[in-house]
DNA sequence: CTTTTATGATAGTTTTACTATTAAATATTA
DNA sequence: TAATATTTAATAGTAAAACTATCATAAAAG
């Protein structure tokens, strides 16, 4: 038997649920690679119609508009996420540990694990650092977030602040660090492949790097004395 | 005698040089005032236009886009700052009083000083908090890095990572550090007024805060050893 | 006083971001 | 299997955004 992974998303995201039907799949597997592709501000509904062979019409009858789109996107990144943290550090035995895999899911890339065939993550996470942002830096942020669209990210740093707090429960800046480590892990990463003299980082990809600095900024802070 | 700052900016950011004519100035001022009000994405030329009383045309002849205009009021944001810093931290003895000051001046808005009539900084700060990661968000970054229009960033990165090596030589990641530091100060602003559960501090615009939290974090990674 | 330069007024094009309607295809159920 | 919902495709249309072009006039410079 073969589990499948199914998130339970914020319904007033969508006007149809996009994961119930073929054409709902497709819009999410295909916005993806066509954000990838072109940038989230060329990106139009007309385009990604013709890219998936339905109509503009008909993209419209799941998402209001492509900001929420993004908003569902990014809010599905979080949750899968936070599913891949629980799941990833389990069973590991000291929170140190933990916190260093955090940084490491947030950082790379993760490995696509064939248990959302319609969503190819290892896209995904280039799409996030370099759009993520823009589901929440607008001027409808208050509205979006009484609907609780930014729940998932919001879960996700409740999550890391607690792994924090074990590390060291008079830390006194649990969450702010975890949205910290968040956006540092990707902005550093859009900077070193776009902007590399904004980072120490060599473009040749080195990930990894970006692994050792935050390691050593985060553990440096709660280490302290 | 009234010493007049004038920043000279890159000249592929503009078609006609705003600081040199009335309504070139105009359009500075007043884009930042509706950049502010509406946010960049509902911020549109026909609206600037209509506010300063000249006409979509008129905009046109100064800059190329709304994108470009964006760019250079960021690349002024920096620049102005990379001043301020340099001003402001002149005749302070210890690296470490510096970087301090550096921190608060980067997350708090400064006051307006009178030397630039036409900028409101007052009002640059929340705009570049909220819009300014769009300027290098985009598919032409790479195009436009080779422009320079990142420069100003580039330098302040710079300023602030020699700062960090004076405070200790051994750092590793000081570019990187640098630039965590301006994002973190903004988006921490962004999260304090508009996320507030994503940080640890009260949505009182307790700034301060924001500045203990980045002290905390830098000179723990600074010091340590 | 003439010529350049800046602006204003107007008009027009293409693309984006939608909304509405109808018909055909597909699935459900009686 | 026929009746009936449901989903999608096809088409058309609108308003606003994002430009480009032209021409006349006003102000400034030579």
């Amino acid at each position: 038997m073969k589990v499948q992974f199914k998130m339970k998303m914020n319904k007033r995201l969508y006007i149809r649920d996009p994961e119930d039907t073929e054409l709902g799949r497709k819009i999410l597997k295909q916005s993806i690679e066509l954000i990838y592709k072109l940038g989230f501000e060329s990106f139009t509904f007309k385009k990604l119609a013709e890219d998936i062979g339905s109509t503009e019409a008909g993209i419209y009858r799941y998402f209001e508009n492509k900001h929420k789109l993004l908003i569902y996107i990014t809010a599905w990144y979080f949750g899968w996420l936070t599913y891949q943290i629980n799941y990833q550090t389990n069973n590991i035995k000291y929170p140190k540990d933990k916190l260093r895999k955090i940084i490491r899911l947030l950082t790379f890339p993760v490995e696509d694990d064939k248990q959302t065939s319609y969503i190819d993550e290892g896209l995904l996470h280039p799409v996030i650092v370099a759009e993520g942002s823009k589901a929440y830096l607008t001027k409808q942020v208050e509205k979006n977030n009484k609907q609780r669209f930014f729940q998932p990210y919001k879960d996700l740093c409740t999550l890391i602040g607690e792994v924090i707090l074990e590390c060291n429960p008079k830390y006194k800046y649990p969450i702010s660090l975890a949205s910290t480590i968040v956006e540092v892990a990707h902005f550093q990463n859009f900077f070193m492949h776009n902007l590399s003299s904004l980072t120490d980082f060599s473009k040749n990809d080195k990930v990894t790097e970006i692994v050792e600095f935050l390691n050593d900024l985060v553990f440096s802070s709660i280490d302290k004395d």
